[in-house]
DNA sequence: CAGCCAATTGATCACTGTTCAATAACCCAA
DNA sequence: TTGGGTTATTGAACAGTGATCAATTGGCTG
């Protein structure tokens, strides 16, 4: 066959995307193929090749929008005054987007050994603007911390949830399940915070 | 060629496991195949199901090995004294022993979806054992803390080192290498550390 | 309406995990 | 020593994978 273009690339791009999405949160991660996006699309593996340079260009496509739809989510939120309540807002609500997400947060465990050039740095970004946003709800929270060490802070409070959301959705501590995680969360938030106030 | 018996059973799983274990640390995660490992030890893939029940079945092996490993090296660990240092002492361990095992760490965010039966069960009490070991040093430097809690804090600065070192070894944020995940990581406990102690 | 252009395909390659009939080396009983 | 049973080991086979690319054919334009 020909060429078709009942669609344009950039719609194409959409339905790959999404047909991409849809497999890993039906079927997880290791069901997602070149083939079976083609064939939900109804066009040939190779059109895949049109579009993207390799599947892990699509797995990383995925991951940074997911992480550009999780900032947004977190921006959303709005300090009703108490900054100690929004760190923790913005925390709990990065562990539940994790959970919504279960699926395809795993992309973030996966090696992609810099298999293109550009992508991984566009990953580092959609992360780093995460850090950033909880950095802004950290300064909030503590205005005497320079804003050097309020970075810092956030990383390693980022990081801290990180881990404890891939604990929890890999299933791999017995007690550690949805409920705990929001609450080791929340006692991991705000314990780091009073013994940042207490120096 | 029929049977050969130049190894026992026993010898040739640790030729296996020994072999994929050079593949990971050397060539990746993603190096490791089935051929792989048969053409190393000069035996065919086939093999190696004879004595594993799948590749999943070695990979999970290996991961237990490994936190094995590591369960011993935190044990070893003894307390001068000062209970707190303890605690700090044992975190710092944990990170130097991801980066000495940086590659084969990555087993740790696999998914294996149930693949057997008793193994899975195995790598979480093998995660368990080191939480408990956590505890302890915890338990040591909050004496007036209930033993209820301790575990469940030792379970939150575990997946939150746990966090940091999946973060610094898979280079997700440009700011994170070895010696920055081993400042944080001290923070991170030490602060933690200071948050309880204010309660 | 001819002809160019390019989107799309499908065959192909080299790989993967896994299975299993066939084989051949070993061990033991006669 | 020989024969036969046992079984460890193999290699072919199957169904799948990601990726490439010549061939094709539909749509667009001059």
């Amino acid at each position: 066959m020909g060429r078709r273009s009942a669609h344009t690339s950039d719609e194409l791009r959409g339905l790959i995307l999404s047909a991409a999405r849809d497999i890993i949160e039906t079927e997880g991660l290791t069901a997602l193929s070149a083939r079976e996006i083609a064939r939900r699309i109804g066009y040939s593996a190779g059109t895949l090749y049109n579009i993207f340079d390799n599947l892990d260009d699509i797995r990383l496509t995925l991951q940074i929008d997911m992480l550009e739809d999780l900032s947004v989510k977190l921006s959303a939120l709005k300090s009703n005054g108490d900054a100690k309540r929004l760190v923790s807002q913005t925390l709990k609500t990065y562990v539940e987007f994790t959970f919504a997400n279960r699926q395809l947060w795993n992309l973030l465990f996966e090696r992609h050994e810099e298999t293109a050039a550009i992508r991984p740095q566009a990953s580092q970004a959609s992360l780093e603007r995460i850090a950033t946003i909880v950095a802004d709800a950290l300064g909030a929270a503590l205005p005497d911390v320079p804003h050097e060490q309020i970075s810092h802070h956030a990383r390693i409070l980022c990081a801290g949830v990180h881990g404890i959301t891939a604990v929890a959705t890999t299933n791999r501590m017995p007690g550690i399940n949805r409920e705990t995680a929001i609450l080791y969360v929340e006692k991991l938030g705000k314990t780091y915070l009073k013994g940042l106030v207490v120096d």
